[in-house]
DNA sequence: GAATGGCATGAAAACGTTGTAATTCCGCAA
DNA sequence: TTGCGGAATTACAACGTTTTCATGCCATTC
């Protein structure tokens, strides 16, 4: 492989002039620009990135640290799954401004996130996004010498980071009930201890508070997610009783994820009741898979994975400019995703029918 | 970043030392050994790719391309979630080979492979891994300068490629099924066209004719893939009457993937079919959040997609060695994760049941 | 006790590039 | 012609590692 040394030459000129010229720095006279690029040409010269590397110049490579979840907290919906959206949102974003990304899996182990951010460093990386598989707050290990971003996870030190706004996203999902006519509702949410459960909550609460529903139409039960991810049923069918049974029963009920959805659909068959005649329901995550299966298709709250890929990566590039972000943490709204699991409450039935079978 | 010298003063040795030392050449005292690597672990000392590179070391980097979709064929199961997979085996065993992988997505644009190549050459990768969202056959765009193992994929010009066993993963599902004593079989297969469609519809009457079932017991039909992987609910429920209707009706039943069942259930209930009771299912895929949701739990025929990405790394790896791979394309074989939905025909009680409603 | 040989270590060069500072070139005004 | 300023160009150091070769040390052998 052709070096420098011989473009210069070839071309006869000094290597800084070659340098120069490939690198597009002015003061090069436009007749040794040509010979030094015919030069290079012929030669098929190519710049070594190693010793690029060792000057310092920018690699335009990114690293990105993903499944880093210590055992402290499982997630609640399918980890990795939510990983893999990120890493496209970013993907793309780096795929815009010309970067190249690359790699490394944590394998659930933070420990390990201070070890791939040297790996990272020694391939000379600008800089790094870590995203976590859930929302969560974090602990880096310790003052990178990289630039970070995180992706679905904070930290107390203020690194930027971007979240899903969970609270919205409940707020929201609870709102367009109740402007639907919903006034009796209920929800099944997420396992005890995890943020986007507590934050989700009170999204549910204060939407129902501002809207003047009383806390006594109000169902909340939490959910329970055993290690890796897997509601019992069991669970699910006593925790679904508990919201849909007796004479004020909800006539909207919001899960904390789709899955959970899918699962909890034969229980409400059994119990007689037509989806969104009787109850309305609203999902979590947007999984378009379970989504556009259970029938009829599932209104869901989107959790804006790719978004958050792409605002990290979008972060991080404003940062290495020199930008300065004033608010440390971005907050990605969740929208609510309409589809046919859902209905106004004028179109609703099940309370009229239900008198009406009463009054017979 | 500490270098080598910081290293050398703290263990107050030469540099040359701490190269043997960290290269783990011969020639160093134990006691010399450890001075210098307790030294390195307290400087956080890893060597400078850059540096490296230049002293004509490999870069350690690994590209990847996924997403390596043309519009020719939609997927038949969710895309991208079989990228996930083969770009997590292959991070697991670049880890465990010490190599970092790039990634770089094509977006669905097989024009854009060329390119990224270029990209992935001009950072010195030491190879690449082409990864497909499903099975199919592809055509590289030229003769790429650096090593290419294709996954999930292969070609025509014989470039090593890892791909699952489509045909022995059905011959497996219908022989177990046969020898569980079932006889009468149905197959509800992916769209025709798809080069899975084809293996496993010919690993199923491979299996049947092999273990000498009559054509006439077994029922075929081919499913039915939207754009975008979606299978019309009317189709499928099309579909799924002609194969379980009539007296002499399977007493099991395969489908072309795991969501493809899940949408079938309620049809069967319908039907006041008992799984397994009456009808023994199999899936594809081992989608375990499908998979694990249906009541009762699927058996299904995994799609090793972790293990394709693994391998492909590894002979990437291999033939960055020299090594030399006598066949080109590896099968990764599929195998049978038995859950609850199948049962063996002696516990079965449907015909006999339907015998005893025949005779009275 | 001196010479030999093997092992452990170190000094300095080399890799290919870019940054710095010095030098040359060129046109223009004095 | 000379001096000058700025543009174009160059020489050389520096980056962090590995490699080559030289050297110091110790035990073994004559």
């Amino acid at each position: 492989m052709a070096n420098i040394h011989d473009v210069a030459r070839l071309a006869g000129v000094s290597i800084k002039t070659v340098s120069r010229v490939i690198n597009g720095e002015a003061s090069v006279r436009e007749a040794t620009r040509e010979k030094v690029l015919r030069a290079a040409k012929e030669l098929n010269y190519l710049p070594h990135r190693g010793a690029r590397m060792m000057r310092g110049r920018g690699s335009e490579l990114i690293g990105m640290i993903t499944g880093a979840v210590s055992a402290s907290g499982a997630p609640p919906s399918a980890s990795g799954l939510s990983a893999i959206h990120i890493v496209r949102g970013a993907l793309q974003a780096c795929r815009k401004a010309g970067k190249t990304l690359m790699i490394a899996d944590a394998t659930g182990n933070w420990n390990e996130v201070g070890q791939l951010l040297g790996i990272f460093e020694a391939h000379s990386v600008e800089g790094v996004i870590i995203a976590s598989d859930f929302h969560r707050q974090v602990v880096l290990p310790l003052p990178a010498s990289v630039p970070v971003v995180l992706a679905n996870c904070f930290d107390a030190a203020g690194t930027p980071s971007v979240v899903p706004d969970d609270y919205q996203g409940q707020y929201s999902a609870t709102k367009f009930l109740i402007e639907s006519g919903h006034a009796r509702l209920g929800m099944l949410g997420l396992e005890d201890g995890l943020l986007a459960s507590h934050l989700r909550r009170q999204g549910f609460f204060d939407a129902c508070r501002e809207h003047c529903l009383p806390v006594s139409m109000l169902r909340f039960q939490s959910g329970y997610t055993q290690e890796g991810g897997k509601t019992p049923i069991g669970f699910l069918a006593d925790a679904l009783k508990g919201i849909i049974q007796g004479d004020d029963a909800p006539t909207a009920v919001m899960f904390g994820n789709d899955l959970m959805t899918l699962k909890a659909i034969p229980y409400l068959k059994a119990a007689g009741l037509d989806v969104p005649g009787d109850l309305s329901l609203v999902g979590f995550d947007n999984d378009e898979r379970i989504c556009e299966t259970i029938q009829p298709a599932l209104t869901t709250v989107q959790l804006p994975y790719d978004a958050i890929g792409a605002i990290a990566a979008e972060r991080l590039f404003a940062m290495l400019k020199g930008e300065f972000n004033e608010s440390n943490v971005s907050k990605v709204p969740c929208e609510i995703v309409r589809r046919e699991s859902t209905c106004a409450i004028g179109a609703r039935t099940a309370y009229a029918s239900s008198a009406a079978q009463l009054i017979e």
